[in-house]
DNA sequence: AAATACGCCAACCGCAAGGGA
DNA sequence: ATCCCTTGCGGTTGGCGTATT
């Protein structure tokens, strides 16, 4: 928007996208397919960039695309996954279905971020403080660690530790569309116990393996590995502090998401 | 009514990763 | 091994609408 055109790339049409322009990248993403941005742009006569063209089309025209305000539970959910993940915006969206990247990052920078740092005494309080809390050495590696640059709000330094999933526990309501959260509930709290007993040195994540288990594994592959079980799971993403995993259910209920991280029993213990 | 300040958000930029030649 | 291209991500910017003075 308004930005300077520079070198070759004069002739690129900046700014916002006219409704022309919006049917026109829509009507060739739909009979050609996504990806070859480059080319879209070019083919489809438009004078714009090929990452302009991507930005468009999965901001703005894909279908599916939610538009309008962000719910409760939604802004619910987003705190709760920020909170684990970091400024990774794309996880983040990847879990609120239709919402993009973008979008979740300019909610959170504008209304969020503000109200966070308004509660932050009161969570800091309500949190476990970790003997080596002011030691984080990890630094930015891609999977496992925690690129946010606000080391304040890493405010639970409980390391994780994989285990195999089959240790979840399965008698649960397996058919609720809940149980994966109560299982993911469990888990962290048994990492959580485990961590206190041992002493967080075991639990260290580095970069994109996890000490003591490395072999210069991902963690996502490690953990998928660990157990048949696992098929049922995905991993998110993961911060030095959790692991977050998900259930290859495309239709888990995002009310129910919410409902369940607002109850007594998931929210709180979740979190804190 | 005009000027200014502020908030929101679409879009841009730079960088990194991955894949193919 | 290296280069080039494409894609994806996160941070930042600037235009626009609204509120305030």
């Amino acid at each position: 928007m308004g930005r300077k055109p520079s070198g070759d790339t004069d002739w690129l049409k900046r700014g916002a996208w006219c409704a022309e322009e919006d049917e026109v990248l829509t009507y060739y993403v739909k009979t050609h397919g996504e990806g070859q941005w480059r080319h879209v742009a070019k083919k489809a006569g438009l004078n714009r960039s090929g990452k302009s063209c991507r930005l468009r089309w999965l901001n703005y025209l894909k279908p599916g695309v939610k538009r309008g305000n962000i719910s409760p539970e939604e802004e619910d959910l987003i705190i709760r996954l920020h909170k684990l993940l970091g400024n990774r915006w794309s996880l983040i969206a990847g879990r609120l279905p239709g919402r993009t990247d973008n979008e979740i990052k300019n909610f959170w920078n504008i209304s969020l971020s503000k109200r966070i740092q308004e509660e932050r005494p009161q969570r800091i309080i309500n949190n476990k403080q970790a003997p080596n809390a002011g030691d984080n050495h990890h630094q930015g590696g891609n999977y496992c660690s925690n690129p946010s640059k606000d080391e304040d709000d890493q405010s639970n330094p409980v390391k994780s530790n994989p285990v195999p999933l089959s240790d979840i526990s399965d008698d649960r309501d397996q058919n609720s569309s809940l149980s994966f959260l109560r299982d993911f509930d469990s888990y962290i709290h048994g990492l959580s116990h485990e961590a206190e007993i041992n002493g967080f040195e075991n639990y260290v994540v580095d970069d994109s393996n996890f000490v003591g288990h490395g072999n210069g594994t991902k963690c996502e592959d490690l953990v998928l590995r660990e157990d048949a079980e696992a098929a049922k799971w995905k991993i998110l993403g993961a911060t030095s502090d959790h692991l977050i995993f998900q259930p290859n259910h495309e239709d888990v209920d995002l009310h129910a998401i919410s409902a369940f991280l607002n109850s007594q029993d998931g929210y709180h213990q979740w979190v804190n």
